[in-house]
DNA sequence: GTAGACGTTCCAGCACAGTGGAAGGTCAAG
DNA sequence: CTTGACCTTCCACTGTGCTGGAACGTCTAC
């Protein structure tokens, strides 16, 4: 199976299977005598199982352990619940940043219905940003 | 005020002013003879705003367009404001994406734990994670 | 024999906000 | 006069997952 074949049955191109063998995660073909590689049925299930680990949210250094542990000590199970497990930690760290964020935004839109432009000072170039001086104003609107 | 001055009172390095200076956030300053940078007052109102900006979650390139507006028209609240309705937008889609993200990963934690790594086939590399094949029972748990 | 559709390699770049380092110039103090 | 702290410039690198293109080889069909 050459290149182009196995990138149209796996949904990807040529490019990213050259990247991923590269990358490790896409063990190297065997060549034809001119070069050309020459994928055999493996190939394809190991890109499925790349794509939903890559869907799970794993990083092509993580699937490369994975597929490493595999192949030196069997059923990588523990080793992926262990994986998930630190994602699930890192994405709850990730939302709860960026809905700290969606909030501090909607702060900001609420001061900013508040203020007048034609208050605004040229220095500070807008006055709906809080400068470091007025910074607590935002980290708590209502002090008293 | 000498760069290094500047970068200790608004609490960046002096690489990181060169960066704005070149980014166009930052105006370039009065050199002396030699050549060094000799930057006034109005550098570190512009620092605090630009920092303020950012911990709104604004990059570099939107602040560029900030500045860029206060200076053609005059107070760019409108554009701020603009600005931050886009993205609070963003924010939500990529909140909504990562706690997808999040249940999928719980998902898979629960189908790891009713799987024996035992039946873990090779070529799967690990059975926890589904392949395009199986992808539905992710997506629709309990069809029936 | 030649066109065109494939294949190969390597190098560069994207977005983002800087950081690190090299090679050299400047300034004040001793 | 020299040491050391500071300044200047420019180039490369970080992390992530590819993508685009150049320059060249190969295979198939007409």
């Amino acid at each position: 199976m050459r290149i182009g074949e196995l990138a149209q049955q796996a949904g990807v191109t040529t490019k990213a299977l050259r990247f991923y063998e590269r990358a490790g995660v896409l063990p190297e073909p065997a060549r034809s005598p001119s070069g050309y590689r020459n994928y055999d049925e493996t190939a394809l299930s190991r890109l499925r199982f790349i794509k939903g680990a890559q869907a799970a949210g794993l990083t092509l250094a993580e699937i490369v352990q994975i597929v490493a542990v595999r192949e030196a000590q069997g059923p990588p199970c523990a080793h992926v619940v262990a994986l998930l497990d630190r994602h699930a930690v890192d994405l709850d760290l990730r939302i709860a940043g960026l809905v700290s964020a969606r909030d501090d935004v909607e702060r900001l839109r609420e001061r900013a219905a508040e203020l007048d432009p034609a208050d605004c000072a040229a220095d500070g170039i807008c006055h709906i940003i809080p400068t470091k001086a007025s910074n607590d104003a935002v980290a708590a609107p209502e002090p008293g």
